[in-house]
Order: C-alpha cells, then structure tokens, then sequence
DNA sequence: GCCAACGTTGGC
DNA sequence: GCCAACGTTGGC
C-alpha cells in the first residue's frame, strides 16, 4: 500500500465537494509525471492526502482512498471539456484517472507549516517551483503530516 | 496582481 | 536535438 498526495484548487473541487460526492474520478491531471504515476503506480487502497492549492489557505485538508485504479479520463476526448486533447482518441488515450472515496476532514495543514518540518524537507511539495500535482509520500512523511493535524 | 519556476511547443 | 519563446502553475 502507497501514499500519495493530490492537489485539487478547492475553488473547483474541494474536499468538502468530495465528502458530498463520497467517491469521485480524480480527471484533469495533465502533467506527464503526474500521468505516468496515475497510469501505473497508483493503487486501489492507496491512501491520499486531499491538497488545496491555489487559494487562501493553501495546505493538506483531508484524506481519501483510491477505490478505483487507472482508467482513461474521459475529459479528454470531449471538446467542449477544458481538459480536451485533439491527439488523444479512445484507442490511445494520453491521459488517465482514477476514483477517490472520501475518509475524511483534517484540521488545515498549512503549506508555510510543512515547510518548517525538517521531516518533509523532501517533499517534492515543499520545493520550490514545485508543479507537480500527484506526488508519491513516504510514510514517515504521512507520519509526520498527521501528527502535524493531531492524529 | 505579481512574478519566479517550470513545462511545452515549434522552428531550425 | 537544441533552444528561444511562450503559456501555465501556484505561492505570496
């Protein structure tokens, strides 16, 4: 079993969205690293750390499980999609998601927060100019981020 | 809104 | 295959 960290902009898709969906594809990553890590490392069972991005208070916010692994994203063979890829087809796709069940809420780990904890100094997170937005975690930096929220 | 970092594109 | 131009990401 892995952990993983996805970042989601909560203005679009927030863990409070998913708790109401309680399970809900994971489309729209578009980075090859990130894809290739979707595509084949990412398992049902996994354990993910839900990140907020690009906002007010930016850091982890909850924790799902993936209860679905790599299937095509459907949003790229769809034009009127924002994620639609014209060199992607149904035969060959190019991009790939899987499903998140929601776990639960935690108490807001803030990004400035990680960046003090030697223990995460690792993360690719916490590097600058970081883009990447699926990203393996270790689990003593799991650890280290749940004692962070108290758990 | 700004800007640094980074990924992608396309001409050569 | 190189690299400049460009677009995007994402924290602040």
């Amino acid at each position: 079993m892995s952990y993983w960290l996805f970042k989601t902009e909560p203005d679009t898709f927030s863990i409070d969205t998913l708790k109401q969906q309680k399970v809900s594809c994971w489309e729209g990553v578009r980075n090859y690293q990130a894809r290739n890590m979707l595509r084949d490392e990412v398992k049902v069972g996994d354990e993910v750390l839900i990140y907020h991005s690009s906002c007010k208070q930016v850091g982890v916010a909850g924790v799902a499980t993936v209860v679905r692994a790599r299937y095509p994203d459907h949003t790229q063979f769809e034009p009127d999609s924002g994620y639609f890829d014209p060199k992607a087809t149904p035969e060959t796709p190019r991009w790939f998601m899987v499903d998140v069940e929601y776990q639960r809420h935690v108490p807001l780990i803030k990004l400035a927060e990680m960046k003090q904890n030697p223990a995460l100094a690792e993360m690719p997170l916490v590097k600058k100019g970081n883009r990447l937005n699926v990203m393996p975690v270790t689990a003593a930096q799991w650890q280290a981020i749940l004692a962070m929220a108290g758990e």
